[in-house]
DNA sequence: ACGATATTTCTAGAACTATCGAAATAAATT
DNA sequence: AATTTATTTCGATAGTTCTAGAAATATCGT
C-alpha cells in the first residue's frame, strides 16, 4: 500500500463519527448494516451520516449494495488489513530492520 | 484505548507530510531525528514542520526533547502499539466475536 | 399513479487546517 | 554582547470539512 493511500484512509478513520460507523460495520461482521441501521445506533442526521459514509466508501474502505429500499453497507477487510499492515511494517518497526526487503545494494 | 483518542491519532497520521514524517521517525528508531533532520529528508519549510511537528507532538505520537541547539523528535512506540491494538481488536475483528468480553447476557 | 420509506444531493454557514514568509526566541560560539 | 544556527510563533490567505435542514431521488407496496 502507497502511503498516501494510507493516509487517506487514516484521514477518513480519524474522524469520531466515521470511526464509529466504521467500528459498527466491523462488529457487524460481513454482513454489515444498512445505513439506516447505523443512523439507529449512532443517532446522527441521516444527512451528516450519509455524507460521512460517503467518505468511507470512496476510499474503499466500505462497500455498498442496494438491497431493495435499503442500502447495505459492509466493511472492506482486506483493505484494512492492508492499512495495518502498513502501519505495522512502516511505522511500527524498531531495531534494525533494513529500509528495503532485498536488492537494491550494490 | 478509547475510540476519541484513537480518532484523534488517525486524524493526525491521515495527512501525508505527517504520516511521512512520523514514518521517517519509526525507521530512525529509538534515537528519532532532530526537526532540522526531518527537514532535510523531506524538503518542507520549516515553519511548515514545525506545525506537522507540533501536531504529533500535540496527540502524544512524538515527544520531543531538547539537546542544546537541536530539538530531537522520538516516535512514541507504546502508543502507535496501542492504536495498532485499537484497529485490530475493534475495527478488524471478523466472524464470531461477541459484543462483550464477558457478562451481560441474561 | 400514489404514498411511504430509505437515502442522497444541495446548500450554506461556521469552524477548522494547511501553507509559508517574516519576526521572535533559544542556545552555542566567538 | 554580537553572531550564527535551530526552531517556533505570528499572521494572513486559501482551501477544506463538518453540520444539518430542505429538497430530490429511488424503491416498494397498494
Amino acid at each position: 500500500m502507497e502511503l498516501d493511500h494510507a493516509a487517506r484512509c487514516l484521514e477518513k478513520l480519524g474522524n469520531p463519527t466515521r470511526l464509529e460507523v466504521f467500528r459498527l460495520l466491523v462488529k457487524a461482521g460481513h454482513d454489515g448494516l444498512s445505513v439506516g441501521a447505523i443512523q439507529e445506533h449512532l443517532g446522527v442526521p441521516a444527512s451528516t451520516l450519509s455524507h460521512h459514509v460517503a467518505h468511507l466508501v470512496n476510499v474503499g474502505l466500505v462497500s455498498q449494495e442496494r438491497e431493495g429500499r435499503v442500502l447495505r453497507c459492509r466493511p472492506n477487510f482486506p483493505l484494512m488489513d492492508e492499512l495495518i499492515g502498513f502501519l505495522t511494517s512502516e511505522c511500527c518497526v524498531l531495531a534494525d530492520a533494513p529500509e528495503e526487503p532485498a536488492a537494491a545494494r550494490a
